[in-house]
DNA sequence: TCTGGGGTCCTAGGACCC
DNA sequence: TCTGGGGTCCTAGGACCC
């Protein structure tokens, strides 16, 4: 194998809401079923069987559409900690093969696995962790493996449900080219309709050089060369070694089935978020910041406003004179269907070590900067640009 | 047809400082 | 009176992802 070279696999499991729901109640497998807002029509689905997608049923689609395809569609839903129990599971074993561990999301995850190929063909290891999953814990996924973890997150949606593909620098162009530019990870619903209106239908075409003039007619050049940039095998190969402990943010909202009309309906509802968002911020110990409400009319029309403290805080009473001085300011009496609260600009209490915390806080100004700059670089060295928003944003620290 | 919930990343403009 | 160049922080919102 070439020197620098990573094999990397992009895990992703297969409608792993519904396969985890399928382990509670075997009675669901090969029915139509999906997971959402129990006994209501309204919501969206947030993922459904691979029986309910034969009717056309598909994640993100309104309940009240999907019923229409499939009067008979059965509609549940679980505690997120039972999802989370079988995500603990899927990391816990993939532990096994290698440590270098990226979390994509509940269901998918990054694992570099280039030692272990040193002595394993990676088609072995990757049918032996996808056997065990389905095997130990009746969970069906498919394998990417390329040498970036975009390739390896693009191979992996190739062949669905329970493939294994490999993707060869050398064969993007014969299996990646074909595909449709939505296809592409990080080009959405916004951006996709714009290239296919001026004939960009493909990933070959995106890629094509005659096509880059009317490509950068919709995307500027820095965001066209990086997705070039990946679809040549040059982007992120390395494993960053950040954990879901390391929220930036955390948040929730909630959409109400009756409108919100008042000041002072829709700080008591914020009070009950604040509340819920709060009890995480305490458990998980972290200090915030910067306080966000959000908030959408029944036009769909959505703000978010946000203030930002001068200390970090985990005081109740603090957090929530922000969110009432928000809303003060910012809401002018129209119905409203949705509510939110956000705290950014976390930091872990348990990251903090005061000692270092004061070596640093003893420096002059430009000795600061400099100990920041020698971290950011050095961060981005090893871990590419990724990394070096996230020292960026955990700087703050050092105020 | 009518649009959930929880995140990250990126951009752009204004305020402020030197 | 008219006015630079660089940098950081804050705020708001768009796009995207699962």
């Amino acid at each position: 194998m070439k020197n620098g070279v990573h094999i990397i696999f992009h895990i992703d499991f297969n409608a792993f809401f519904c396969a985890v729901a399928e382990i509670y109640n075997p009675a669901l497998r090969n029915t139509a079923f999906a997971i959402g807002r129990e006994n209501s029509n309204y919501g969206v689905i947030s993922t459904c069987s691979y029986e309910a997608r034969k009717y056309g049923i598909h994640s993100g689609m309104p309940l009240a559409i999907a019923f229409k395809k499939l009067k008979t569609l059965n509609v549940i839903s679980l505690p997120y900690d039972y999802y989370l129990k079988y995500h603990y599971k899927f990391i816990e074993l993939l532990k096994e093969y290698s440590n270098l561990i990226e979390i994509g999301s509940i269901d998918e995850a990054y694992i570099d696995v280039t030692e272990l190929a040193k002595t394993r063909h990676p088609l072995v290891i990757a049918k032996e962790i996808q056997t065990r999953l389905l095997t130990n814990y009746h969970l069906p996924c498919s394998i990417g493996i390329a040498t970036t973890l975009f390739l390896a997150k693009m191979a992996s949606d190739l062949q669905k449900p329970l493939g294994l593909t490999v993707l060869r620098n050398k064969d993007v162009k014969k299996m990646l080219y074909p595909k449709s530019v939505k296809d592409i990870f990080g080009i959405g619903k916004k951006t996709y309709p714009k290239l296919e209106e001026i004939g960009i239908l493909t990933i070959g075409d995106f890629l094509n050089p005659d096509n880059k003039n009317k490509v950068l007619e919709i995307l500027s050049i820095e965001r066209y060369n990086e997705v070039v940039d990946k679809f040549n095998a040059h982007s992120r190969n390395t494993i960053l070694p950040l954990h879901k402990e390391d929220n930036l943010s955390i948040s929730t909202m909630s959409t109400y089935d009756r409108r919100i009309v008042g000041e002072e309906e829709a700080l008591y509802e914020l009070s009950v978020l604040t509340k819920d968002i709060y009890k995480r911020l305490k458990k998980e110990k972290y200090l915030t910041k910067t306080v966000t409400i959000t908030l959408r009319n029944i036009d769909f029309n959505t703000i978010t406003r946000s203030k930002t403290l001068t200390n970090y805080t985990d005081d109740y009473n603090e957090i929530f004179n922000v969110v009432s001085d928000l809303l003060e300011d910012n809401y002018h009496n129209e119905a409203l269907r949705l509510l939110g609260v956000g705290f950014n600009n976390l930091i872990n209490k348990n990251l903090i070590v005061e000692e270092e915390y004061n070596l640093f806080n003893a420096l002059n100004k430009s000795e600061k900067e400099e100990v920041i700059n020698d971290i950011m670089v050095n961060f981005k060295e090893k871990y590419g640009n990724k990394a070096l928003y996230y020292a960026r944003e955990k700087k703050t620290l050092f105020d």
